[in-house]
DNA sequence: GATGAATGAGCCTTCATTCAT
DNA sequence: GATGAATGAAGGCTCATTCAT
């Protein structure tokens, strides 16, 4: 990679970074352009030349955030060598849980714009890791599913409608402590998840 | 009331309902309060005497546009004559989630700001109805509740986690038939619903 | 007087009353006749029955406030039963300069505004007093120089130069403190004040 | 100097000179940002990226003008030879109202923000001349007075007293030829001018 | 006389976008 | 590619003034 190519990318990621930091700190109606590349420490015009607008920038950021996340708790259930499928489901939502109420403004900034459209696109966003190999999180969800031996009426719905609600009340709790902290709602949230996945377990043989 | 009370009121109205129009219709972020007044066809400094800006006019109106649509959803229910607990809640959900489905502005405006806060805000605000007396609709749910003769381990929770549920998935399927569309969503909706509810009864009896 | 015309008398009082506060507190240019009817407790077109605008309150509460201070300084003058014309302006001088230092509000109201011109005025105006006899500080001014068997080239000069002199130099060392305090300030004033008072002095019999 | 760069010097300077023009013209208070941006013949924008409001380019001004009218007073001075010092005030003084009798508009704007804080400000201002030199007023002065073998009580007092009263007096003698026209009052003036000069001598070796 | 809701001209200020350098 | 001065449309908001009641 030649010098002004890196030259190039430093600029583009510096953007990416000072982005992120205003519209996490600030929000992103209230972030200008004018503030990100001040802070970036570039030219107004260099903006332009990577990004459309403020928004183009943001929806970037969000996807890969999302799938970041996404991967990083992927990684952490392969050290955690669990067999049960139940259990590998609750790791990840307990892993993804922590880092949001680690930080809150990641919470914010993904959570206002999660919809289960941009979620999946996250998921099919090509996450470069340092082995340069692709990651999907859905894919990975659906290896897992058949790793276990369990079968969904749609698996599909079931992850669906348990992103919806964990990423929805969590929202709510973790950033309002609204009806409840998060701490005290984590027990319900799990029986939650328990209940829907036996709900859609096409043998039902986990009703405790 | 004097010809310049009812006048005043007029005016208030005229803005309220153009406000929705135009944040329904272009988004909040788009609607400039020139937009509102121009449609409205009151002058700018009118705006002023009524509210604050436009986040101030938002808010009200969410208020009131939500508490309108559970207040609607619970004199329906009182004419349906339903009196197993389950059954009340489900027709409920439909009710919402039809309106709702005929709505999708109002479905936009509402759950873009959704928020267990401002739901329980619009809960408690007082609907102001033709026989004036006061409508809370949380304080209905315990009714229904505590008729039914069941008992749950947390009733604030199960509402949480229910209306959650629900406007998350809905928003999905209704605006983007993602990752299905809502009639295809609605079996899996109520089997989650059922499947919540039990599983936060505190007699573990209703299990199918 | 009837009640009705002792009401308007009210409602004009309470304006100045108001205006003058509002004025020395936040400033002329920051009082809006929205705050000024506000604190009157009146409505807004009653301050047009009896001002044209901001200004016409204004210039009549300078002219009132800067006669009552004179004639305020002339009474106690009185009380003092001083017979040297050189110790009677340093009575005054100290005097005013004792009030305008316990009000500072009165001092940035009355100055900035202050110009001979004015000033003139409002030595003119009729200050109505509890006997309804008119005062008119200029006149007191050349009373108590014949008395003194004084006379000066020019006694309206060597009043304007004093009163220009002190105003302008205390208006900087009460508010600001620059160059010196009023305190450290007033040895030199008042040294001014006769080095003016002999140098105008007709027989220069008062060189020390 | 790149064009770039001479081409905005010239624009900020439009903006001076025309923000100037409007203040002295319709007064501070009736100039808007538009009227100067429109003057000047630059967007709107462009003030906000030099100044931070009108009081910004006032004040920038003030100090400005004030500066360069002692400047040029002293100047002046320099050609005149003079050896005494009581002539060499004089001399100031006499520049420095026939030049602002040149100019009404000058007056009035500098002398309507006249404190002793901001003058001692615009000494110290820096006036970059054509030798690019620094020129300091206050200094000048102490360097007159050194040269002069006199010495005064308080030397800054002395400058605060003689330029308190010469503003002060000639603002209204020459805008409103009120007590007199300045032409009328400047043998009084000078008179007043060597008696306090004589009276914080401190060797009164000067009484005439 | 008194009211105060309504007006709307007009101000300040921001900021995405362009383009000559 | 990179710059950043310049733009000017557009928005928010204020407030003196009016006039029907």
């Amino acid at each position: 990679m030649g010098k002004l190519e890196s030259n190039k990318k430093k600029k583009k990621n510096a953007l990416y970074t000072t982005a992120f930091d205003l519209f996490t700190t600030k929000g992103i109606a209230k972030t200008t352009i004018s503030d990100i590349v001040e802070s970036a420490g570039v030219a107004k015009g260099t903006f332009y030349l990577y990004f459309k607008d403020k928004y183009d920038i943001r929806n970037k950021l969000i996807s890969h955030k999302t799938g970041e996340l996404f991967y990083d708790a992927h990684e952490a259930l392969l050290q955690a060598h669990l067999t049960d499928f139940n259990d590998q489901i609750h790791f990840i939502v307990d892993y993804i849980l922590t880092q949001l109420e680690k930080d809150h403004n990641l919470l914010v900034f993904i959570s206002k714009n999660l919809a289960w459209g941009i979620f999946k696109g996250a998921f099919e966003e090509k996450i470069t890791t340092e082995t340069d190999e692709d990651y999907h999180f859905y894919q990975s969800f659906l290896d897992l599913l058949a790793l276990s031996g369990r079968t969904f009426r749609s698996p599909e719905l079931v992850l669906f409608t348990i992103i919806e609600l964990v990423g929805s009340t969590c929202y709510s709790c973790i950033l309002y402590s609204q009806p409840v902290t998060l701490e005290e709602y984590k027990p319900y949230l799990h029986d939650s998840i328990d209940a829907l996945l036996n709900t859609f377990s096409e043998k039902g043989d986990v009703c405790p």
